[in-house]
DNA sequence: TATAATTCCTCTAGCAACTAGAGCTTCAAG
DNA sequence: CTTGAAGCTCTAGTTGCTAGAGGAATTATA
């Protein structure tokens, strides 16, 4: 039986966070002592290790509630979980993409090497998106 | 002078989110009309419009309150504008960096071609960290 | 000019995914 | 048995908007 700040040690998950999961349902409600304070089993942990390894990974909330749903039947084909990361997987790459481009602009406004506000490539650029190079 | 929606179209800034930004104080209060209803001018254009391109290079909004009362000082010396812009541009790169990691990942998870949950890759690697190749 | 359609107003509340703090209770070590 | 750390609940704040209610003003059409 863990506490549950010896469960935030061990998964790294920050106590008001594992209250906040427990709320949204992601984990159960885990038995108490007898003055009212939270008492975790094995269970509990590996469950929270595996929201934590899939927030760290970028699934959100809702995709974290069906891969665990998906965990707990093996039995299950997986197809589901393939999608799921598929799909997440594509967000990560159109978001790199989009920071990539934001990227080489940024890399060029901020060569700006004028002295004064009036003449700035970074303000003047800003004011002006005709001024840019690619679309964002 | 230009109604709440005319300038909306012109800036592609929706509607609550002017605003939200004249009730952050990022824009002026506009005059009114006799009916109470914002009428804006040129110079509001332009400032929505710094603002418009300023979010879209990712920007926060604070940096942008800061962009802005620069370009209000076109005398003054513009090393600050650039120490905004270059230390969101290594935001904008550390998050990549990280992104990568997280999308190289998920390539090599999504790789999985197991029929059930039960030895599927994906859900495995998410009940295990020590699965990981790289750290994250 | 009357009426209808559209736009605008303010205000409140919601989203994601937490985080912080107040004020109080329980637990564990010495 | 005391004391300090850790836990409890509850509320509110974060960022950057977005949605909706209920009503007033403006504009277009007949």
């Amino acid at each position: 039986m863990f506490s549950i700040g010896q469960l935030s040690k061990r998964t790294g998950v920050k106590i008001p966070t594992i209250r906040y999961y427990e709320q949204l349902g992601l984990i159960d409600e885990p038995e108490r002592s007898e003055g009212n304070q939270r008492r975790y089993t094995k269970e509990g942990l590996s469950r929270l290790s595996f929201i934590r390894h899939s927030r760290d990974l970028g699934f959100s909330v809702e995709d974290i509630r069906g891969l665990l749903e998906l965990s707990q039947h093996p039995e299950k084909p997986c197809l589901d979980a393939h999608s799921i990361a598929a799909q997440h997987l594509q967000d990560v790459q159109s978001r790199i993409a989009k920071l990539r481009r934001l990227e080489r602009e940024l890399k060029r406004i901020t060569k700006c090497d004028a002295g004064n506000v009036a003449t700035c490539a970074v303000i003047e650029t800003l004011a002006d998106h005709g001024l840019c190079e690619t679309e964002h």
